[in-house]
DNA sequence: ATGAAAGCGCTAACAG
DNA sequence: CTGTTAGCGCTTTCAT
C-alpha cells in the first residue's frame, strides 16, 4: 500500500504539505502542489482511512435504514435507496445498508463505531422506536417519513395529506360524491406508518369538506383480494364512483376486478392513485395519480443529511407538494 | 467519546489487555475478563475503528455491486440485497451499497480505501468490464453469475443451463413436442449477461436431444409485448405446446395473453417458468417452475466471501442445481 | 509557504 | 496470564 510518505519523497516535500495539498486546508504554492498532485497520480495514491486523526475523522458514509416491511412496494423503496446511493455519490459520501433485522440497535452501532457519520431512516411510524435512540443519542439523521413528534428531528415526506384531498378534490370537481379509498395492507395501519395514516386524514377531511359519502378500505394485494375489495365496495357504497387506490401493486389487479363487476374506468367510475408516476403511466388503463417522487425523496434527503454534516441549519421538516397528472383513468361523472 | 483507556482505568487493567480480553485473541484469566467486560458495559465502550493498526486492519464491510440495469427484475435483486445483508450481520460484517453508477472504479475504490474488504459483485456479463479490476488488484470478491472464463474467481449462482434443460425435459417427459422459451429483454442478450445465455443454451441442448421443434424469444415487459409475443408464437409455431418463461414479470401477462387467444392453461399449453418460488406461486394460475433462490445465493455469497477473508480455500464455481416444483400450469399433452 | 514532531485509538511484538 | 512499548498512516499543532 502506497502511503502518504511515499508521495511526500517522491514529490520532494514532507508529509503534512501533502496532507494539506490535498485537503486545501492551507495554502500550498502551485509548483508543489502540481508536484504533490503528479506524485499522487505516478503512484495511484489513495488515503487510508485507517489512520486519520482525532477530530474531523470523518467517514464519509450515510448509513441507510431500510425496514423491508411487509406490505411496502418494493420496487419504491429500491428506487429510493438508488436514488441515495447516487445522491451521497455526488457528495463524496457512500452508503451502508441496514435492515431491520437487529433491531433498532443497528442505527446506534454504525454510527458509534464510527462507521457511518449520519443515518437515514426510511418508512417512519407515528410511535417509531427508532425515533428515542436518535434523539437520545442525537444521531445526525434524516427521516423519510414524519412521525407524530417531529420535534426536533429534521424529516422529508411527501405531503400525504395534501395529497389525499387533491385526489378527492380532483374526483369533487368531476361531479362525484361517493368516494373510496382503497388503502395499504392493513398491517401498515396497525404498524401506524406515517404516511399511510395520513392519507387517510387527508382523504377524510377533503371528502368531508366537499360533503361526499365516503370509505376507507385497507387491502391486501393480489388479485383476491382486489376482487373482493371491489365486490365489496359496490355492495356496500351502491353510489360509489370514485376511487383512489393507494397500494401500487394492486392498481392493476384493482382495474380488472371493477371491469369485470361491469363497471368500465373511466365511464362507470374513476380512479386515481397515489403512487409513483411508472407505476401509474403502465397501467393497463393509465390512471391519474399524484406521484410519489421516490428518487426526489432520496435526493433531498441526502443534501439535507451532508448539510446537517457540515453544521449548516437544516429546516425542520420539508413537505413536498403534491402534483397531481389527469391521465385515462378519470372523467366526469356520468360522462 | 469513550476509549480503550478509559475502560482499562476502570477495570485496573493495560489497554492491550482490554484490547485482547475483547478480542480473544490471547487468554485472559476469567475474573480479568468478568471487569473488563463490566468495565466496557458500564462506560458504553465502542471501539473506534479508526485506530487499528497495520496488520489485520479489517473494516468488517462487504461491499455489494448492483448494477440495477434495465430488464433485470427488481424485487429479486432486492430479495438477494436483503439475504446479503442479512448474512453479513451474522458474520459481524455490514453492508455497502455500490450502484454502477460511477462505473467500475467503485469497486476498487472502497477496497483500496479501506472502507470495504471485499466486493460482491452481481449481474455479471459474460465479459464483465469488471473482471479486469478484480483480476488486476486480486480485490477478494465473490460474483454472483458466472462469466465465460472464470479462471481464478470465486463463483455462485443458480445452474441456469441445468436449469433450462431441466424445464424442457419436463415438457418433454409430458409429452410435449413443440417449445418455446420467452425470455429476458432483448438489452439482456445484449449485454451478453451470464445466467440469461447459459439458460438458452441448456434450453436449446436439451430441445435438440429430445428432438423437439424449438424456438426462444426475447421479450420485453407489460401487456402489450406478451400479447404480442404469445401472439407471435402461435402464428410462428402452430404446434406449440409448451413454453418456458425466463421473465419475471411477464409470467402473469403472458398467461393472460395465450387465454385471450384461446389457449387455455394446463390445456391446450403447458407453461414453465424459472423465477422466484413467489412470483409462480402467486400468479393467476399457480405455474411449475424453476426456483431462483435469490435468498441463498446471497447466503452463500456472503459465506464464501468470509472464509475467503479469513484465509480458507473456497471452490472456484458453487453451481446450485436447479430445482422443479410442479404447480397447475402444466400437464401431459392433449390430457 | 513549508517542516518537524506530537499525537489519535488501537493492536501486536516484546518482556516478564 | 498481564503490562510496557512501539508503531500504524494520517492530521494538526508548533515552529520557522
Amino acid at each position: 500500500m502506497v502511503k502518504i510518505t511515499d508521495v511526500a519523497r517522491r514529490a520532494g516535500v514532507s508529509p503534512s504539505t501533502v496532507s494539506y495539498a490535498l485537503s486545501g486546508k492551507r495554502p500550498i504554492s502551485d509548483a508543489t502542489r502540481l508536484r504533490v498532485q503528479a506524485a499522487v497520480h505516478e503512484l495511484g495514491y489513495r488515503a487510508d482511512g485507517g489512520g486519520r486523526g482525532p477530530a474531523g475523522r470523518r467517514s464519509k458514509v450515510l448509513a441507510l435504514a431500510v425496514p423491508m416491511r411487509s406490505g411496502v412496494h418494493v420496487p419504491v423503496v429500491t428506487q429510493f435507496a438508488v436514488s441515495v446511493v447516487t445522491a451521497a455519490r455526488a457528495h463524496d459520501h457512500d452508503v451502508l445498508l441496514l435492515t431491520q433485522g437487529e433491531g433498532e440497535e443497528g442505527l446506534g452501532r454504525v454510527v458509534d463505531t464510527g462507521l457511518a457519520d449520519a443515518v437515514i431512516v426510511m418508512d417512519v411510524q407515528l410511535q417509531d422506536p427508532r425515533l428515542p435512540l436518535l434523539r437520545s443519542r442525537s444521531l445526525p439523521s434524516v427521516l423519510i417519513g414524519v412521525p407524530a413528534e417531529p420535534d426536533g428531528l429534521t424529516c422529508v415526506d411527501l405531503d400525504f395529506r395534501a395529497a389525499g384531498e387533491l385526489c378527492v378534490d380532483h374526483l369533487a370537481r368531476l361531479g362525484h360524491r361517493a368516494v373510496a379509498l382503497v388503502g395499504s395492507p392493513p398491517e401498515v395501519y396497525v404498524r401506524r406508518t406515517a404516511f399511510a395514516r395520513r392519507l387517510v386524514e387527508g382523504f377524510t377531511a377533503a371528502a368531508d369538506r366537499h360533503r361526499l359519502t365516503s370509505a376507507v378500505r385497507p387491502c391486501g394485494t393480489g388479485r383476491e383480494a382486489a376482487r373482493a375489495i371491489a365486490g365489496r365496495l359496490v355492495r356496500e357504497l351502491p353510489s360509489l364512483t370514485g376511487v383512489v387506490v393507494h397500494n401500487e401493486p394492486l392498481v392493476d389487479p384493482l382495474i380488472d376486478a371493477f371491469e369485470e363487476l361491469g363497471l368500465s374506468i373511466p365511464g362507470d367510475l374513476s380512479l386515481t392513485a397515489v403512487c409513483p408516476s411508472p407505476v401509474a403511466a403502465s397501467a393497463r388503463i393509465p390512471v391519474t395519480s399524484v406521484a410519489v417522487p421516490s428518487a426526489e425523496l432520496g435526493t433531498r434527503a441526502v443534501h439535507l443529511l451532508v448539510r446537517k454534516l457540515s453544521g449548516a441549519p437544516v429546516p425542520g421538516a420539508t413537505l413536498l407538494p403534491p402534483r397531481l397528472t389527469e391521465r385515462a383513468s378519470t372523467a366526469p361523472r356520468g360522462a
